[in-house]
Formats: C-alpha cells, structure tokens, sequence
DNA sequence: CCCATTTGAATAATCGTTAACCCTTGAAAC
DNA sequence: GTTTCAAGGGTTAACGATTATTCAAATGGG
C-alpha cells in the first residue's frame, strides 16, 4: 500500500493529472496549488511507481549489463564505472552474469529485454553465427553496445582495447628484455584471445625469432587454468625464458606454478600478463601487465550507449578501440 | 514496437485474455487454441513486457542489491551468489553501489523501491541514528536483509559473519605463532570494525597481554589506507611483531608498507588479513586470513529473501551468524 | 425433451501514470 | 459589448498486461 498520486489528489480535492504535472514540473500550474502539493507529497513520503510510469513513456531508465562472470575483477570494475557512470542520468542497472554459457547469455538478454531495458551493454560470448539475438534488439530498437568482445560480422557499437596491440607490446616488451624463447599462454580461441595470439606471432615475426608451435599452450580464463596452463608448458623442452599470458588472472595461477617448480621471475623466466587488475602489484612478484583502460571501456561505453538512448534516428555503430598501455613491474625486470 | 499480447490475439481472432491465460498456463483454454496461441507467439518472438504484468499483479521479480563498493571484492563476490541463487526463482538484480555515502545510500534504497524492487539486500553504512529509511521499508512491506554490517537497534534479518570471533580468531593465532607486540589495524569506528576490535581486545585480554593503545590505528577500508595505517605503525616503538588487519584489502596495502621498509614477513612482523579475498594466497608473501564464508552470506541472504517476498505474513527477524574459519598461509607461519 | 452443469472464451474493471484535449474564468483588445 | 487569449486546471483515453465476472455453447442426466 504505498502512497499513489490518487491519495495526494484525494487530499487535496485536486484531480491526479494536476499532482502528476506538479510533480513533472510541467504543464501550468499556480504556484499555491504547487506548493500543496509538493507539500502533501512530502509529508506523505509520496515516492513514484516508475512501473506505472514506465508503462506509459516507454522509458524505464533501466540499463541492462551482461559479463561472462562478476567474480572477475575485470567485469567487477566495468559493472562500478558503468553504475557511476548513469547514475546522474537517473539511470539504474540491471546485471546479469552468464558464466561463458552462450544459450545463457542468449536467454539473459531476452529476459532483460522482457524488462523493458533501455539499453544494453554486452561482453558477449556469442560465435558469428549465431546473431539472432542480436537481431531481435536491432527489430526492437534497443541500443546496445557490447565491450570487451567484439563480435564478427556484426555491425554494432563496440568499446574495448586493441588486442592485437596488446599481444604486440607485451612480446616485444619480452624481447626487449632479452628474453629468446618466448611463449603464449593463449585464451579462447576466438575472438580476443585469437587477436592477442595474432599480436604475439606478428611481434616475433617482425623480430625474426622463430615461433615453436609448442610454446603456445591453452590458458583458459582464469587462475586455476593457467595453473595447468603452466605446468604443461614446463614440460616443454627448451624451457621458455619468457611467457606473455592471456590475462592476469592467468598470469597468476601461471606465476605459482612457476614458482612451485621452484624457478625464479624473472631470472629464470619472465612473466607478463594483460588487465591490469586490482593487485597485481603486491602479488609474489609484482606483474609487468597490459593496462587496457577497464575504467575508460565502462565510462565510454555507458556514454555511449545513453547517448544512443537519447537520440530517436538510429546512429550508424561507433567502435571505440583504446590503445593499451605497458606497466612495468618486477616480473619482467631482467637484464636486456 | 514490441509484439504485445494484442498482436497475438488479432491474428487469432482470440481476445487478448486468451492469450493470456495461454501463456501463464491458467483457466480453461482447449487444447487447439492453445497450440495456435503457442505457436503465433513462437513465430512473432513474443516476449512478456514485465512492466505492464508487474504494474497488475505487483511484483516486479527483481530485488534491488546496495553495496558499498564494487570494486571490493567481497561485494563482487557477493554480487555473483546472489544474482546466481535468485535466477532458477526467476528473479533478477537491480544493483547499486553508494560509496560509504550514507545519504547517497538512502537516496538509493527510495529510488530502488520507487522501481519496485520486491526486496533488498542491503551492506548499509547507516548509523543507529538514521533509520527513517528502513522504516519506510517497513511500512510498504517490502522485505529486506542486511549483510555484512548489523544495524544496532533494528529488528530486521540479517546474514554475516561473528566479526567478534574473528577478532578473536585472529589475534590467538597471532598469539599462538608466538608474537608478543601485537597491533591491528582497525576498520570503522562502528558496526563490523568495532566488533572485530573487540575481538582482538578480548583476546588479548584473556591471554593477559597488555593492549598498548599506540597499536591500534585506523586501516580505513582500503588498500591505500591500509598501506597509510601500516606506515604510521611502523613508526611506532617498539615495532610490533604481529599485525591483525580490518581486513584483506587493508592487509594487502599493509603488507605493501612493510616490504617497502625492508622488514620482512613473517619473521620482522606476522600479518593476518581477514576476508579470503580471491588472490590473497597469491600475494608477496601469501596472506593468512579468516575466512567469512563469503559465497554462503550471498547465498543464505539471497534465499532468506526470496522466502520473505514468497511468504505473506511478515515473519518475525532472522539473523544468522556464520562462524569464521582461520585460513593459515605464509604470512604468519613462524615458529610457535 | 428440458433443465443443470461443464467447458471455453469474451467482457469489464483495474494497476498508477502520462499524453492529448477540452473547459472555465478573467482581463485586455477592439 | 463582443472577441481573444492565456492561465489554471479538469477529462478521457491510453500503456500492456491480469483478475473477476459473465456469457454462450456443448454435454449430460432424468
């Protein structure tokens, strides 16, 4: 039984068109019935029902954010900047995580468009292929704009940093630092962690240093994978003396690995990873990472997806693509 | 333009409660409208606009989730439980953070309830003083829990850990490994921080320690304050041998301020964070920790609340008190 | 063969607001 | 004195569903 309009109107003998313009500030109104009523709602602790109101503009000023999985501090600094972002727009988020299922994240966005979103911001999973979803915003006409991932073959706006940069920079960063057997602790095969693989091979090939098939080596997404990730690659013979990982949490579980096996970083080998995530640098050995703006991806792609929302005649896509930055820590200071 | 029930019910010739009915699976429908109602929506992609259903039937099947802060990790951690406990119901989060800003949080919990949130889950920064705003709670009937942090003089639910025992916890393991100079690196003056404090004083006290008030000084909440608090201790004579920080962010930035010194852990000072932060068994010196069962709080307050908006009357409060476990690591491991 | 019951679906009312018009009243303009 | 216009506010009809009620046809029993 919250407060409606109804209740103050009733009180105030006024009809409820008039406390809803007073409320809106529109329409005209004396300034003695005004006051009334801004009193009365006050009093009345009067809050909207954004539900009846949503119903009616077709605005919810509800944002919807969909990432593989909150855990990761990626997506965690994304979801904080993106909330800041909207909120002096009077915007809210609605998050969802999929956990790298695609049906789920499928499933996810059509829930979220049930919802009435505003709007949607996507670190999709989603192969070429399978674009409908897609396409049922695009017939909807609800703005999207994915980060992080950018999706084949799909014209839409995209925020996120240039992978092949960053597998460019992080191995000639390891060149630079004498490293002769480089290897890649890869990610997904498509998509992201192909472009950083790409920026890898196309960095040792511009330096002429051969590129054994064997030093590239799944990483996974996470720690735990890269653990694994690792100690396969230990095996390998000739140990590599310089390892580029996927991202930074598979840097880390790379990291213990390494030092499980009782080798030295960066001496032995040099260990550099992509995120720049919260930490890194108090880690066993503080980690030479990518920074690849996390901060600016969420702030730009809620701007721009509201800027979307905003305006009635469909833009055509913008793709924003940031330039990452090298930060340099103890695991790759070695002689060059 | 979105299909609506109508566009349905127009091609079929039906009206639009048949549709309805169909859909939800309710009244007497036949078996051959049903197939044609089920099959049209198929074609047209139908999708339940859940803003018109929530404005008539009042729920909304979102909860609204308050936090301090997201880039903390035990609030994204949280995040993730809850989000993935209340899904298979059907539910979905609404989440907004309020940077340790108690006006800003209340401003948040009225604008979340104005979108008709069906309930809240809310880590509050509210003083004793200032609970008008749960009160409003109250009165609309809406359900809410607390996490994390108690609320002194509120009867409402509320799922986190016995901050009291892990004071205790913590400093008797500190005890026990040997240190006799040991200080802590406190959180907020109220609530969580208080009772962790107490904790440690109690312990001390039962050991038959002498407490000298210069070790005490204030973390703050954060890696950077931690690092601050952990410097000014350090400056302190005699130094202390065993630190029992707030928690593992501030740990964290402590651990950073005594490497930096040159002193080593845990031979010079004995470090024990509390939170079991993912990464922390990562760190320079791989952090000892209480864990608070994070993914259990997320978990428990989700479905607490999830039985609250199901269940009619207003039970009465539950709070439950998860008991903290000592996760031993490097950074306290010294001889006894 | 008629009345009672069941089945299947339509009609009306509602949820809380907003959008688009319409209606007074009084004062200024002609 | 009639017209004009603006100010201040009211009426009516959506928005897209659900709930409650009503109604027509089919079925069944005696």
């Amino acid at each position: 039984m919250p407060v409606t309009m109804q209740d103050i109107a009733k009180d105030l003998k006024v009809s409820v068109v008039t406390v809803s313009k007073v409320l809106r500030n529109q329409g005209r109104i004396s300034d003695a019935t005004r006051k009334r009523v801004l009193r009365r709602a006050k009093e009345l602790h009067y809050q909207m029902n954004w539900v009846a109101r949503s119903l009616v503009t077709r605005r919810t000023y509800t944002i919807g954010l969909l990432v593989p999985e909150f855990a990761h501090p990626f997506f965690a600094e994304i979801a904080r900047t993106v909330a800041q972002t909207v909120r002096p727009s009077g915007y809210h988020v609605l998050i969802s995580s999929f956990e790298e299922d695609p049906e789920l994240e499928a499933s996810e966005i059509e829930s979220l468009l049930a919802r009435q979103v505003d709007g949607l911001i996507i670190a999709s999973s989603q192969q070429a292929g399978q674009l409908d979803v897609f396409q049922r915003m695009r017939e909807r006409k609800t703005p999207f704009v994915l980060i992080d991932r950018p999706i084949a073959g799909l014209r839409a706006c995209f925020v996120g940093v240039d992978n092949h940069a960053i597998g460019g920079l992080a191995t000639e960063h390891l060149i630079a630092k004498g490293c002769l057997r480089i290897a890649h602790l890869r990610g997904p095969e498509a998509g992201i962690g192909a472009e950083r693989l790409h920026g890898y091979q196309h960095a040792l090939a511009k330096a002429r240093r051969y590129a054994y098939a064997g030093y590239i080596v799944d990483g996974g997404h996470g720690d735990s994978s890269g653990y694994d990730g690792m100690r396969q690659l230990l095996q390998t013979r000739p140990v590599p003396d310089g390892v580029f990982c996927y991202n930074d949490p598979v840097a880390i579980g790379g990291m213990k690995a390494i030092l499980q096996a009782g080798l030295k970083i960066p001496q032995d080998i040099a260990l550099i990873g992509a995120g720049n995530v919260r930490y890194s640098d108090v880690l066993s050995v503080p980690l030479t990472t990518i920074d690849q703006g996390t901060c600016r991806i969420g702030m730009l792609a809620a701007e721009l997806l509201i800027a979307r929302i905003g305006s009635k005649n469909s833009l055509r896509p913008q793709k924003i693509l940031i330039p990452p930055r090298i930060v340099e820590r103890e695991s790759t200071q070695r002689l060059g």
